[in-house]
RNA sequence: GCCGAGGUGGCGAAACCGGCAGACGCGCAGGUCUCAAAAACCUGUGGGGGAAACCCCAUGAGAGUUCGAUUCUCUCCCUCGGCACCA
């Protein structure tokens, strides 16, 4: 028979609720800000919410009785598409369908006993929270960093709205995976760029993110560092300027090639229809270098978006320009040498991208291409033949959405005065309750009469209310300051209180988020430190990203059929066996793969912990092995320490591996604990034994661990207990096995007291019979000693 | 192609700073209890040889450094994740 989870665990959710246990009140030993990312309302938690929350939830219990004023707070990204798409299927509004969902969550996550302070609740589609999406919207439209531009856009024709390029997945939209279109519009985009040096030099403050999120952030923003050469049109002397990382080779360009919707060709070809693949202009183009008129051509493998949207070809060096100059039939001009192979270039099958020695270079003969690359820039901004520049691969952020559930975007259209922002003071522009849903394209909210019509705040005219709405990813991009001070009505937050707990300590979530969220939150952070409201640059000190629950090697989806309702398992083994198993079953980074069998003797050992720690309480039943009476030990001496020594090691231990997130090995070491109180039960030792192990399971097992304590005799709640310290004396070993190896081969094992000599040692080690035979009468050359742990005779 | 992470029993995984490879758990095998089964409990469990003591092999493959390598270096193979006409 189980122990009784489904009854303590809903008592002991009640009795934390009760006293409060979770709020962040003070502690001595400083704060401890800890988050997790707070999940999209979709109905029912995942595993995924599962292995990330249970994560966050031991770490939170451990950080609050070790003293640390902890903020564990939860709450939900309310507003986005899925719900308005599941409200027009289910005929009801975002609104009510969001509600009921996030009701069914909450209870949920109550339900795995998470210690969050749910006074401290964000809910982002509340106007008392998207008001201040609002705010910080207009104060970047104050500072020039939200603006409105008519551009070619990302469009999702199924999802009937613009994408940002960040949701912009190998060319299809991320949420719905349909090929993207471009369109274009005019839209409202944020000035993330002016942020790129920063977000880049950055990432340097954050040694403690994983390496492959950095880099991923890294290639996102992409920095290169170039030249923009002043090339010109032969003939009407129109400039035409090309952007190159590699300035070293422009002795090279043997053609240049633009964009097929470069500028430009309107004015240098009469005929409408562009080759997308690579046709020739007619046109020529002046090398300001040399003087030379080389053809330019138009290629779709040129990006209007990035650089000038022009570029010198020099097929020498680039393998892009190699093979279009293979297959069009133009020229080849060698300008760095190889260091092996001559430099005729019809011997050539690839590009050469690699250095080299100039040549053809005029004066720049004979360097080496790295020196060549920095003179020749120097020189030709010297000459004003073109200047040293820096390119980013990051765009600016697209945040509106032709979408219901969102925050509304606070500004008016009017005739007269064009676009005028909606005063501060009228905050907030509130999402009108009813909309006509239909998803079949345009905002909603322009079919809501009472909401466009809206006087000009400057000269009181009829004017027309903007209808788009942002994306959610501006909602996630700075909730984990509101969390600091949720009820705040002044500003987004209190900047004293955001002084306090920020930046976030630990900040735990999905790598799927290593690019958008945590690059848009960075940028929110440093646009409110140059607004003042904050004093840091970064906002998560460490980042934690848990890996996947996977079922059968593939991901848990509602398509493939595997999925694992975590509810069901809670009605089977209980929360706490369901925490115990997705921490046991890998590390947090790794994918876990689910597996029944396992939970089943995550399941045996909690019984077994129940069993024992019963028997050792007063009055308790035994043991189902019969045999233990721990309660009333028999008058035994103290001259067997191993239990004590037992516990003691278990402390130090699961301390150190919480410390480092190893929650796989603290629950092995709890594990052993147990397996060492089994096998001494009548020891006097044991009930101190079974008392640290209860303590020790209370962030893993946290319902176990209260009722347990109780049981024990214990008035105080365990979670309000403080930690256990080991006692390092206990730990040092009095006597050492040592592993005895004849050329690194292990031979032998002798006990000796701890800490013995080198001298001393080795009379022992060779007198022993084994290292006799593997001597076989040659004499020891060297004898390596590892102190307390091995001694390798070298023959 | 570029960048990142990784490859250890039948399975999930351990192994501190280069020092007993496989802790802990699952599974499996044998046993106890039972009329029987399940549950629970006990014992064993990397492969090979041997009656046993004990010996040999083994951390993707191959080399190197070292008294000693899962750990460090080099080459190669494979898996997973991210980015990708970015000039």
């Amino acid at each position: 028979m189980s122990y009784p989870f489904a009854e303590i665990e809903p008592k002991w959710q009640a009795r934390w609720d009760e006293k409060k246990a979770f709020r962040a009140d003070p502690g001595d030993r400083g704060k401890y800000y800890l988050l997790e990312m707070f999940p999209y309302p979709s109905g029912r938690i995942h595993m995924g919410h599962v292995r990330n929350y249970t994560i966050a939830d031991v770490l939170a219990r451990f950080r609050r009785s070790q003293g640390h004023r902890v903020l564990h707070p939860m709450g939900f990204d309310a507003f986005g598409q899925p719900a308005e798409n599941a409200a027009i299927k289910n005929k009801t509004d975002p609104s009510a369908w969001t509600q009921g969902c996030i009701r069914q969550m909450r209870s949920e996550l109550e339900r795995m006993g998470f210690s969050y302070d749910w006074e401290r609740e964000v809910v982002t589609c509340e106007p008392d929270y998207y008001r201040w999406n609002q705010w910080i919207f207009l104060q970047m439209l104050k500072k020039g960093l939200a603006y409105r531009a008519g551009a070619k856009v990302n469009w999702c024709p199924n999802c009937q709205t613009t994408l940002a390029n960040e949701e912009v997945v190998e060319e299809a939209c991320w949420r719905c995976a349909t090929p993207v279109e471009l369109k274009e519009l005019t839209q409202w985009y944020l000035k993330i760029t002016a942020y790129c040096q920063e977000l880049l030099d950055d990432l340097k403050q954050l040694s403690r993110w994983p390496s492959r999120v950095i880099t991923m952030q890294e290639n996102w923003i992409g920095r290169s560092e170039g030249v923009e050469i002043g090339f010109t049109v032969k003939g009407s002397g129109q400039r035409l300027p090309v952007f190159t990382t590699r300035p070293d080779t422009i002795f090279g360009a043997t053609y240049v090639v633009v964009a097929p919707e470069h500028p430009i060709l309107k004015e240098i070809r009469t005929a409408a229809d562009v080759k997308k693949e690579g046709m020739a202009t007619g046109a020529q183009a002046i090398n300001p270098v040399n003087g030379e008129a080389i053809p330019i051509w138009t290629a779709d493998y040129v990006l209007m978006e990035y650089g000038t949207g022009a570029i010198m070809a020099v097929p020498a060096h680039d393998q892009r320009d190699f093979l279009f100059a293979r297959e069009h039939n133009l020229p080849v001009r060698v300008v760095i040498r190889p260091p092996k192979g001559g430099p005729d270039p019809s011997q050539w099958t690839e590009a050469y991208e690699g250095e080299g020695t100039q040549v053809n270079s005029a004066q720049f003969n004979g360097l080496s291409s790295a020196e060549g690359k920095k003179k020749i820039a120097a020189w030709m901004e010297e000459k004003k033949f073109g200047k040293r520049t820096v390119r980013w691969r990051l765009r600016d952020w697209l945040i509106s959405r032709q979408r219901y559930w969102g925050t509304p975007i606070p500004v008016v259209h009017c005739q007269a005065c064009g676009v005028v922002p909606v005063p501060e003071d009228e905050l907030p522009v509130t999402l009108p309750a009813k909309a006509p849903l239909t998803g079949e394209g345009g905002s909603p909210l322009a079919k809501v009469k009472a909401f466009v019509g809206a006087s000009c705040p400057r000269c009181g005219k009829l004017s027309r209310r903007e209808t788009d709405t942002m994306a959610t990813f501006f909602d996630s991009s700075w909730y984990f300051l509101r969390f600091c001070s949720p009820k705040e009505a002044k500003l987004p937050f209190d900047p004293k209180e955001a002084a306090y707990w920020m930046p976030v300590d630990q900040y735990i979530g999905g790598i799927e988020h290593a690019i958008l969220h945590l690059l848009y939150s960075r940028f929110f952070t440093k646009f409110l430190r140059d607004e003042g409201l904050l004093a840091l640059d970064e906002p998560f000190t460490r980042l934690l990203t848990q890996g996947m629950v996977l079922k059968g090697g593939e991901v848990m989806s509602k398509s493939k059929g595997n999925v694992v309702d975590p509810d069901g398992v809670i009605q089977r083994y209980g929360a706490d066996a369901l925490r115990l198993f997705i921490l046991f079953a890998a590390p947090p980074e790794d994918q876990l793969e689910w597996n029944t069998q396992a939970i089943e003797g995550i399941s045996r050992f909690l019984n077994r912990v129940w069993d024992l720690a019963e028997s050792s309480s007063p009055g308790g039943p035994k043991d189902r092995r019969g045999d233990l009476e721990i309660a009333s030990p028999p008058a035994g001496t103290r001259n067997d320490i191993s239990l004590r020594r037992a516990a003691h090691a278990a402390i130090k231990r699961v301390t150190e591996d919480l410390e480092s997130f190893k929650f796989n090995t603290a629950i092995s070491a709890l594990m052993e604990l147990k397996n060492a109180i089994e096998k001494s039960p009548r020891s006097p030792d044991a009930r101190e034994a079974v008392e640290t192990l209860v303590r020790l399971l209370a962030p893993f097992a946290p319902h176990m661990a209260e009722e347990l304590w109780e049981r024990l005799g214990h008035k105080e709640l365990l979670v309000s207990n403080p930690w256990p310290a080991h006692e390092a004396s206990l730990l040092v070993e009095k006597e050492v096995t040592l592993v005895i190896q004849v050329n690194g081969k292990v031979r032998s094992r002798v006990t000796v007291p701890a800490g013995q000599d080198k001298e001393t040692l080795k009379a022992k080690v060779l007198a022993d019979p084994a290292v006799q035979k593997w001597l076989d009468g040659k004499p020891a050359r060297d004898l390596i000693v590892v102190p307390d742990r091995l001694v390798n005779v070298v023959v």
